[in-house]
DNA sequence: TGGCTTATTGGCTATATTGCCAAATAGCCC
DNA sequence: GGGCTATTTGGCAATATAGCCAATAAGCCA
């Protein structure tokens, strides 16, 4: 894999042909922050595991199970959430367990059904 | 830009060598579906434009000068947005106007703000 | 120790994403 | 229409991500 290297940033301000308030450095570190974390997130498996881990801890052979993927790649997804700090790991004897170090899933999964469940309204209004 | 093919979805339990309960197919298409989502808002200006939007509508031209990126950079990025349903675009006269199909943005930052207080709590714990 | 289970890492290929420039499209105003 | 501004789209090169297999590491137990 890859080594952690950055994402991509905004950009600096470089191009600001326009004449309005380009980001100031902080607000791009801010959101250069804040999406580090969103893009470790967004993954099918690794929402899966997220929500798997808010009803209590399990360890990779657990996942595993129930996503179906090989455990190295299982693994490897738990390692990108780490990185991001969304869960912390702990090895007891053989296994590793992992736990969400915050209660963030409510927050984020409410967000993301209020878009799903907008579409698919708007969806229904629109065909009956 | 390549076309809006599925994202890498979960597996449908072709592998499981394990014994345990393998997700099932509506559990999968749920959490690909909340994917779609979660990984059209993981970049940094598409964060930013969600932050910029809430606060009110924009056109593309205010938001370009803000990031200070290329203009068909900015469009693709709204592009992406609003495939994902996330915003909405309204075309008035010259300008294109985008804004939030969802209030979702306070849900969704706290999340995000969480997880970077709680690795920087505990950074500073361990530090000093 | 050997054999088993659990988990992580390296290496690789396939695919997706990003962001630029250039070209196309559309609205306004003269 | 012509010239201007605003926006989207096509194309392309650079980079990042995903997931497999194989190899490695580490704990347990006989």
């Amino acid at each position: 894999m890859t080594s952690h290297s950055d994402p991509p940033e905004l950009h600096e301000g470089k191009l600001h042909t326009g004449k309005r308030s380009p980001m100031d450095t902080r607000t791009h570190a801010l959101f250069a922050a804040r999406a580090r974390v969103a893009k470790a997130m967004a993954h099918p498996s690794r929402l899966f595991i997220i929500d798997e881990l808010s009803r209590g801890e399990r360890c990779v052979r657990e996942l595993r199970q129930m996503i179906g993927a090989d455990m190295s790649t299982v693994s490897k997804h738990l390692a990108v959430l780490r990185t991001a700090g969304i869960i912390a790991d702990e090895k007891r004897g053989n296994q590793v367990f992992y736990s969400l170090r915050c209660p963030c899933v409510t927050d984020f999964f409410a967000c993301v059904e209020s878009v799903l469940k907008t579409s698919a309204h708007d969806t229904i209004d629109l065909v009956g």
